[in-house]
DNA sequence: TCAAAAAGTGAATGCTAGTTCACTATTTGG
DNA sequence: CCAAATAGTGAACTAGCATTCACTTTTTGA
């Protein structure tokens, strides 16, 4: 008969796959994809090199998951506020600033997910993880939209537009070679100001 | 007496530094900075590999310069833009418009510009690039606000986002894995008007 | 024309990781 | 307990490039 895993087999490689994955988070969070070699993550993980490669067939591979892993969980956090109570208006400001927020509180990560060099494929993955935030976006936008709050507007457009500005406007304060926000408060207000009006949009008071 | 370089020497040097910058150029916009390894750039300048280590120290130098020598450009043009006639929205719109429109026209350049993985050295001078850009419109938020056109506002942080708007809005159209527009022009006017519409931001119409 | 200085050459070097693979250890089913 | 199958090891291998350097060619100033 075949060979075949048992259960406690099962756990044992889920956890370690898991292990992995967080091995890896834990090193782009303290040193960025930098310090993040395969040797470093299997060390961390209390496993070999050669091992990585049962798990994940190349380094790029490793971080895409690692990639979607952390965005999975913005995207959980986002998706409360953009589903929950209030206007789009406020929901919307809620969202980009809570997404701020964040960034700054874990800037490897965050430079990481946005901008630190990497390997093509890589990047690859992480413009199709901005394209995901887009889409929450997308929904505010919509919903805004509906009810007269914000302007007619190319949603796709608008979408990326948000998750550009509040992108750009951290990587001064998150990457490594300028790093340092004076007053987070201001900025996360002129951010989430900056993507209201531009969703709102109305141009002309009482003309 | 010491050796002193004539005149025909001087130029000719002068001559192989733009000509290696040229061919950087010329690699980039053809193939990304991933094309453009030391040994490509020097045989499309006409010189050994080892020439080029005259000329810059290293190959991140090199591309700094190539860098900035792109972006210096594109900020004249700009700068034509902002300094010209027209309200500050006008401005604003036009100039959002024109890099738009030149980057969907030179997507390799643009993207190595914007967001092409490399090496830690070259992001960094990107990233100052970047903040030039804001520069220029740092320019025209503060004229719009003067003459009361534009709300009040953080100058640096609108910049910031105008310039995180449009590159986020075009790295979908120009990065290699997703490029491709179906309709420039909606994307230019869709970009522009979220750009004047957010740094605008008359709030509510006659409340 | 000549020797010192500088410019230019390009094959060889070196470095940095990612990846492999011959081998050992563990697990499985009987 | 045994043999087949799979998991895990980590030193060695590799590949891709930037960078160097011993050497040739050109330029300079007298």
């Amino acid at each position: 008969m075949a060979y075949q895993r048992s259960e406690r087999m099962q756990r044992r490689i889920a956890s370690n796959r898991e292990g992995i994955v967080a091995a890896a988070r834990l090193l782009v969070s303290k040193g960025g994809l930098r310090e993040a070699r395969m040797e470093a993550v299997a060390s961390e993980a209390g496993l070999s090199t050669g091992a990585l490669y049962r798990y994940f067939p190349s380094k790029a591979d490793l971080f895409v998951d690692v990639l979607n892993a952390a965005v999975d969980r913005e995207i959980v956090i986002l998706d409360e506020i953009v589903n929950g109570p209030g206007s789009a208006r406020e929901r919307l400001t809620d969202a980009v600033a809570s997404f701020v927020r964040r960034a700054l509180r874990g800037p490897n990560l965050a430079y990481a997910f946005i901008a630190e060099p990497t390997e093509a494929d890589v990047d690859a993955a992480r413009i199709l993880c901005r394209m995901r935030f887009g889409e929450v976006f997308k929904a505010i936008i919509r919903s805004g939209i509906e009810n007269s709050e914000f302007r007619a507007q190319d949603v796709d457009a608008s979408a990326a537009c948000i998750v550009g500005a509040f992108t750009e406007a951290l990587v001064g304060p998150i990457a490594p070679s300028t790093r340092g926000v004076e007053d987070e408060d201001r900025l996360i207000g002129a951010v989430s100001s900056f993507c209201v009006a531009a969703v709102v949009g109305v141009v002309m008071p009482c003309q």
